[in-house]
DNA sequence: TGACAATGCATGCGTATACATGTAATGTCA
DNA sequence: TGACATTACATGTATACGCATGCATTGTCA
């Protein structure tokens, strides 16, 4: 049976997740990492020093999750914690070696980017992407 | 930190997916029923005798991830599994209480859909929808 | 300064998810 | 009909995910 429409939003959005996570682990598959443990990276390649809390307001998850995908990719030795003033704080960084690992990574990812925009069209992946991050933030800043 | 804009495909869909998620599972919370269970009984209150891979074909998730989800909704007395002419095929249909549950539950569905329509807008939504349905078409058929 | 609220992170729990693989049943072809 | 491939479902394993809750730290206010 074909995948079907389905008119549920919440279902519907679930299975274009699934779909694009299944094309990202494929190309992630040889590194080791999994989607979600990427984007923590990626991420921190961009701001560094975040918090548990911060990071996961910045991805769209919650701090348990992102407590344990931390601890992942901190088992990795990919990404450390210091302490902050505040201790209760964890502040966190690649290590060289994780940036060197997104270094590495960033043409599979790009490839993945590319083959998600051959699939379904630059102009609509792009609009597609808008989108669901104008959506994401209307629905949790509820 | 607010919700960030990420540069990656894959990111993006799987933020709107959680987000929409926590919306409707909030709906939910009280019927005992999680996301995935729900969309499992809406499709086959739509289209019984499906069997098992038939029915994650339909929604989009893994074969193995239907059986353990079907597993749950049949515990709960939902769906039953009745043999095929083929015995390794289990065709499941919604119980009466199964049937009662999707009846009894859709206006709360209806409600988390306007929910959601009221957030990002009824004409975006329809869109964010059918765009997803179709990336998804687009991505399983590879 | 001490009681209490608020904050930041961790843990217990249960479902969601998919890959690799196993088992049983069915299909195919010589 | 028998060997082998295929198909349908189940299971082991590991991560993803979030809620409820716990612990430690920090903030607030009388």
């Amino acid at each position: 049976m074909k995948l079907q429409s389905l008119p549920c939003y919440c279902a519907t959005l679930r299975q274009a997740a699934r779909a694009v996570t299944t094309l990202y682990e494929a190309v992630l598959a040889d590194s080791g990492l999994h989607s979600t443990q990427y984007t923590v990276l990626q991420v921190l390649a961009r701001v560094s020093n975040l918090t548990t809390t911060e990071l996961a307001q910045a991805i769209g998850i919650d701090q348990t999750t992102a407590t344990r995908t931390l601890a992942l990719v901190r088992k990795s030795g990919l990404v450390t914690a210091a302490a902050g003033s505040d201790r209760r704080e964890r502040r966190w960084a690649l290590t060289s070696s994780g940036a060197a690992k997104v270094r590495k990574l960033n043409p599979a990812w790009e490839a993945a980017q590319q083959a998600f925009e051959k699939r379904i069209g630059r102009a609509e992946a792009a609009a597609l992407k808008q989108a669901c991050h104008l959506a994401a933030s209307k629905l949790v800043a509820a």
